[in-house]
DNA sequence: ACACCTTCTCTACACTGTAGACTTTACGCG
DNA sequence: CGCGTAAAGTCTACAGTGTAGAGAAGGTGT
């Protein structure tokens, strides 16, 4: 069979070198469409029209891989750490940070699981960044290190709550226009959960974004109020 | 062999009749002691002493089983939905939720993953038990209920954020007494890191508990002043 | 042409969840 | 007691998983 059977399906996946971006781009192309479960190495292979055991050159195992899904997921974000306006700035990413995980609902598991088994030095630089970034923008708008560590946690903590919160409000039948039905929530014992189930319409129609920045808003200046900002007039210029 | 040989090594597991409470109670300990990946059902039945098979009829499958394990963790957790001071009552059961966490943080990615793919009126109503004690705490404050589910989520969202945070905060060599290295720090590149490395002592100290009382003030009080609140004069009395 | 290193493939193994048929046990009733 | 029925537990088997280890194919430099 000289010429290359590559005419049959969707099998775009000529046979290319292959390297870590493509794998990785890969396989966030099979999360993204099928959810985590149907990232395996065989599957994986097969989307790219190779060996499974051709991507363990790219990914030392398949927790790497998820990890590397992690971090390409990352590098969607966009963060300016130098933005005079850090409360803007930090809205900002909340907000981008919110439209990645709608966009990627399934990798938002990884994001959220993976630092929980891997301690933070060893982490794969990219889902670092973010962190050392904001310190820095924190740090440059005037709060003392610690308290800027302080501040991240509250604000970071908060944004991953709210995306987890967010993604959670599944719908069972979306055909259904009647709320309860649309969430599925009929199956709820009236007697155990009454106020669940009178908010089903209250449910049913929820503005992410508006309750994101109003949370931010709240705890931004919450806690701008009891820590101390170095005024900038009074502080050494930033060296470099 | 009439006498059974019960009295090798921890083999505490008699062949009493199994049960659910029995199953989902062995698959917890399993979980705390090695974590997620350990709870297999072969190994389970072996914790139990039975073939692995028999756990099917307690659980419909694997899911089902960390649904159980899910519902069995919310059950430690107390909320009285009566308390008249609300405010105090939520800051009891962040704490209560907290150190559930931490006495059992290898669930912590169940209770967070799970219902984001299940979707709300499916889920095992343990989970969905405190959503609808708080309401009903909120609600009987005088809050108009989708006010109380707009407290509720921002409440909730910023809890689990922070449990999350925590339990990142993870150590990779205890005996060190060096904060860089006992986080893992030293292997961050210095010239891309150096807020992160310079926060090294600050990361290792940290009062979770303090934390999380400050957010959930700021948190509340800031909500509060923003949603109406019927003052209990003018309110019916609830009924039942 | 040769050597060499990287990339890719093949085979094999231990382990997973679970379907389906079977055996054992428990229990109510004559 | 014995029998019948249902529940509880077991056995076997299968398709699927991650990945170790040996080998083949392909590219590059001399």
């Amino acid at each position: 069979m000289p010429s290359p059977k590559n005419s049959d399906a969707e099998a775009a996946a000529e046979k290319t070198r292959l390297s870590r971006q493509v794998v990785l781009a890969a396989a966030l192309e099979l999360v993204d469409a099928e959810g985590l479960d149907a990232l395996t190495m065989r599957r994986l292979g097969q989307q790219l029209n190779r060996d499974p055991m051709s991507l363990y050159r790219y990914a030392a195992n398949r927790a790497a891989l998820l990890d590397g899904v992690s971090e390409l997921v990352f590098d969607e974000l966009s963060i300016h750490p130098k933005d005079p306006d850090w409360q803007a700035q930090l809205r900002y990413i909340a907000h981008d940070l919110r439209l990645l995980a709608l966009r990627h609902p399934n990798v938002v598991p990884l994001l959220v699981t993976r630092p929980l088994s891997t301690p933070l030095g060893l982490r794969p630089l990219g889902t670092l960044r973010p962190l050392e970034q904001i310190l820095s923008l924190l740090i440059d708008a005037g709060f003392a290190p610690a308290d800027a560590l302080h501040m991240y946690r509250a604000y970071y903590g908060f944004l991953y709550g709210h995306i987890l919160n967010e993604l959670q409000e599944f719908i069972v039948d979306p055909d259904e226009n009647e709320a309860l039905l649309r969430l599925g929530l009929h199956r709820l014992p009236p007697k155990d959960f009454p106020q669940l189930r009178a908010l089903g319409p209250v449910l049913a129609d929820y503005d992410g974004a508006a309750e994101l920045d109003q949370g931010i808003d709240i705890l931004l200046s919450g806690l701008a109020a009891h820590l101390s900002r170095v005024p900038e007039s009074t502080r050494e210029p930033a060296q470099g």
